[in-house]
RNA sequence: GCCCCGGUGGCGGAAUUGGUAGACGCGACGGAUUCAAAAUCCGUUUUCUUCGGAAGUGUCAGUUCGAGUCUGACCCGGGGCACCA
């Protein structure tokens, strides 16, 4: 008996594969498509076992594609910009440039390694010129069509990573890389109008049906869409406290509101401290300059806001009430109203805003209720500390709204401040403009240039790309573009002047907005081609962590539509992702030393029930499961595990146990279990006699009986259901199946039983190719073992033979009142009568139901049958 | 505070439309093999039990002939959002 050693046969197979260009897509045409993509990794140095869960998955999805006769592409490239290539540039004084390929070239051969059926035909770094010069021309075809623009605004600012970041990258105040508290700058910097595509973006949710639910929520919760109505409130003394600048500044103020049928409670407005009222007033008022710098100094972080009390002080400013022009409102400026959300003002209506009532509590303002709660009586219903959010009847308001339930109320109020030219219905959104500009040298260059006569003036096509300068000096911090001698110096490609070169980079983030279309045809001259792209896309199944929930995955989107308006993409729905599946981590144990040192696991032992550092003998503390990462010392390196136990071993391991959503728990013992059962499927297939007489593997052994016909059963019972799991993403799942199914064979090792070789090698051929897409290599061993034609990865899924599916008796468990007391064997086509009787005449039946009445007994045909009695 | 997801043996988990709860794996225990150990193989493993059986899927109620699955309230854990008007 020999045993399988996967050193000696998982190489020979990704030979094999390489020579027949096994995984190569486009080759038949004339067979249906699927785009099958992990999300691509970052080239930040090794692969671990907690990135391979990722590949394996959809490497599954893949293979299993391929032999259900689809034209699979399944590309792999680097999302190789970043800012660790710099960090490691300063820190270790390599060029980014050479560190990165180093990177890509290790983790490529690891996950060659791995067994993946990649086309690597297709494989792109997007730190490559001819990548990123495409973008570049994208980024230019954005702007001509007012896509992208330049303004300048308050963004974010990271102290650490010396960069702008985007509203998605901070993190509860803090930078999504560095962690550290993210500051407000003035700037002029690079945005592309994602707010343009608002609407369709939260509409298009509805279509992703094959999106988890979770991400749908997440994105629809980000872009925040609230429909109600902006409302113009006349200012009433604006020469009195506007002078003569009340025109400018216009002498209506808006406010946007998502309950304009409460317009009759309002008690007050209020404007954010940084509007341009309040600010415009505090020039001449020392109180309410001193009241904004009190708002300024004010924290922003989670735990500021929650206890911050609210604040407010009076501008003096009055309006009317667009509504009833006898009614005057007093104008405050307040602390939890923003400038960056709806037009930056409110009108206070306490009773149905628990901001504004705890706002007109403490400046006594008055609360008048206009919502009558259901069921609640006009005449006693009133408001204390708990304001009425809900919806009801309108009262104590106009004559004309009153009695009528909210939502029609807010419609009426819509129409009658239409006709007074006060107000319209309106939608905003929390979602605002992607900055793409970072001041980091290792990203794609903005091909613009600055012009004192001509403003900013875009490259020209002809000159794409605009190649980063690789002698760079990191010696001092900031952008090494902004430092570098001559990189910036060039002409105006329009005037002829001297002119200076845009020294920001694009956010890495766009690289991979499009990544995925250019695999489909990376060509020279154009981002990817047009036809391939109509071709392929979208793509069919994606796979990728919850992490990018709202970053890449709302970016990616945003960028399809962009690319479809300007022509590039010819995709209707603007949807690059039809099938996404969010995959869980691979957790492992933690350990720290007592100084808070992170130990690796294998630096630590147990002794006498407690964890020490086998080093120094001293205690250790054991730590929570994590996500595999460098930084806590529990990764188990990719290669070092393959040379130990083989791809196919980290290949099942990843998918066992857990539910591909969910984290997996790496262990030894666990590991070990996977080596067990692929040795103990080696010999079960090491037990059949020499190939030359058994029959093919895919021949049927028909007209088993007795045993070899159970075992015929059990194999095409467990191809139904190793495909359904596939199908539904339950590779957990599938992988018991498979375990049972191998087991099944195995016990009918040494039976003589009629026809058993034939029903053997049939069963073993079927679990080889259910194996397959999962432990690829060992398939193909097995497949040759059993002499099957060609490679098993080549092979078309298996069908299940249906009449093997189902059986001539039914077991039906037997229920009294709900609780089951016993089963009944009986033929299949059995009619709920003979069924009915049999079970009344059961001896569990009859000793339960003694001295009871039987009321009734329920058949359900093939299932179950319940008997009522009381 | 709001929204979402989850809670099943010692552990990871299975049970896809309400129909035999605990598949499969890990661990543990017993046995075989061995001078011994490793490896391997066989068996047991929800709890209680008077060995007939009884209880049991976070808690409490409900719907149903029948609930892990559906409904309501609550407890616990995880995630997202958050003065968003």
């Amino acid at each position: 008996m020999s045993r399988y050693n996967p050193s000696q046969s998982e190489p020979r197979w990704r030979a094999a594969w390489d020579q027949a260009d096994s995984f190569k897509s486009g080759a038949d045409p004339s067979r249906p498509k699927y785009y099958v993509l992990e999300m691509f990794p970052y080239p930040s140095g090794r692969i671990h076992v907690g990135h391979s869960r990722n590949y394996t998955m959809g490497d599954v999805v893949a293979r299993y594609k391929k032999a259900r006769g689809f034209d699979v592409l399944h590309p792999m490239g680097w999302d190789a910009f970043g800012l660790p290539a710099e960090n490691a540039a300063r820190e270790r004084k390599v060029n980014p440039r050479d560190w990165t390929y180093e990177n890509i070239e290790a983790m490529k051969g690891q996950l060659q390694r791995l067994g993946l059926a990649l086309d690597w035909s297709k494989e792109i770094a997007t730190c490559d010129p001819e990548y990123y010069k495409h973008q570049q021309a994208i980024f230019l075809k954005f702007w001509e069509k007012g896509l992208a623009y330049r303004k300048s605004a308050k963004v974010n600012w990271d102290p650490v990573d010396n960069t702008v970041l985007a509203n998605e990258q901070v993190i509860d105040g803090k930078g999504w890389r560095s962690g550290a508290p993210v500051e407000q700058r003035e700037l002029e910097q690079w945005f592309f109008k994602i707010t343009d595509y608002a609407d369709d973006l939260t509409d298009g949710l509805e279509g992703l049906t094959r999106w988890p639910e979770k991400v749908r929520l997440m994105q629809q919760n980000w872009i925040g869409r609230s429909r109600g109505a902006h409302v113009r409130f006349p200012v009433a003394n604006a020469a009195e406290h506007l002078g003569a600048e009340a025109v400018a500044l216009g002498d209506r103020i808006e406010v946007f509101t998502t309950r304009p049928d409460t317009l009759f409670g309002a008690a007050f407005l209020a404007l954010a401290p940084d509007h341009p009222i309040t600010r415009h007033i505090a020039q001449d008022n020392p109180d309410i300059a001193a009241f904004i710098r009190r708002c300024e100094q004010m924290g922003t972080s989670e735990e500021d806001i929650e206890t911050a009390p609210k604040l407010g002080v009076d501008l003096g400013l009055r309006v009317k009430h667009p509504l009833d022009p006898d009614w005057e409102l007093p104008v405050w400026s307040a602390n939890f109203v923003l400038s960056s959300y709806g037009t930056g003002a409110i009108f206070g209506s306490p009773a149905g805003d628990q901001r504004d009532l705890d706002f007109a509590r403490k400046y006594d303002l008055p609360v008048k209720p206009v919502v009558l709660p259901p069921g609640a009586d006009a005449a006693t219903h009133t408001i204390e500390d708990e304001a009425f959010t809900g919806v009801g009847v309108v009262y104590n308001s106009a004559e004309w709204l009153n009695g009528l339930e909210t939502p029609e109320a807010i419609e009426t109020v819509i129409s009658k401040l239409e006709e007074a030219g006060l107000g319209a219905g309106a939608t905003t959104f929390r979602l605002r403009d992607w900055l793409v500009s970072r001041q980091r040298y290792w990203g794609c260059p903005i091909p613009v240039i600055h012009c004192e006569s001509c403003g900013a003036v875009p490259v020209p096509e002809d000159q794409l790309p605009v190649r980063l300068p690789e002698d760079v000096s990191f010696d001092r911090p900031g952008n090494p573009l902004d430092h570098h001698p001559s990189w910036k110096h060039v002409d105006c490609p329009r005037c002829g002047k001297p002119a200076r070169r845009e020294t920001d980079t694009l956010d890495t983030f766009v690289c991979s907005s499009w990544y995925f279309a250019r695999f489909t045809a990376p060509v020279e001259d154009a981002p990817f081609e047009a036809e391939a792209a109509a071709r392929w896309l979208p793509v069919d199944q994606y796979v990728g962590g919850i992490e990018h929930a709202i970053l890449h995955l709302l970016y990616a989107r945003f960028f399809t539509r962009a690319m479809r308006d300007c022509g590039l993409v010819d995709l209707p729905s603007g949807e690059p992702f039809e099938g996404l599946f969010t995959q869980g981590m691979v957790v492992h144990e933690t350990y720290r030393a007592e100084d808070g040192r992170w130990l690796l696991p294998e630096d630590v032992e147990e002794r006498d029930g407690s964890v020490v550092e086998i080093a120094t003998g001293k205690p250790a503390i054991r730590g929570a499961l994590e996500k595999m990462s460098k930084s806590k010392k529990n990764v188990v390196d990719l290669d070092r595990f393959i040379a130990d136990f083989g791809a196919d071993t980290a290949r099942w391991f990843v998918l066992s146990d857990s539910p591909p959503e969910r984290d997996v728990e790496y262990t030894e013992s666990g590991v070990e279990g996977v080596w067990r059962f692929i040795q103990r499927v080696w010999s079960t297939i090491d037990a059949l006699p020499l190939s030359e007489t058994l029959p093919k593997p895919v021949t049927p052994a028909a007209g088993a009986k007795g045993e070899a016909l159970a075992l015929r059963k059990t194999a095409h019972r467990s191809v139904a259901e190793v495909t359904d799991a596939i199908e539904g993403f339950r590779f957990n799942s599938g992988v018991a199946k498979l375990h049972d199914f191998a087991n099944a064979l195995r016990k009918t090792e040494g039976s003589n039983a009629e026809g058993m070789l034939a029903a053997r090698a049939e069963a073993a051929g079927l679990l080889a190719q259910l194996l397959a897409p999962f432990m690829p290599h060992l398939a193909e061993e097995i497949w040759a073992r059993l002499g099957g034609e060609g490679l098993i990865c080549d092979a078309a899924w298996p069908e299940p033979e249906a009449a093997l599916l189902e059986d001539e008796t039914a077991t039906l468990p037997i229920q009294v009142n709900g609780k089951r007391r016993s089963e009944l064997v009986v033929a299949k086509d059995a009619s709920p009568d003979e069924v009915e009787a049999l079970a009344r005449k059961d001896e569990h039946v009859k000793r339960v139901t003694d001295g009871l009445t039987i009321r009734k007994v329920i058949v359900v045909p093939g299932r179950i049958v319940n008997v009522v009695a009381n």
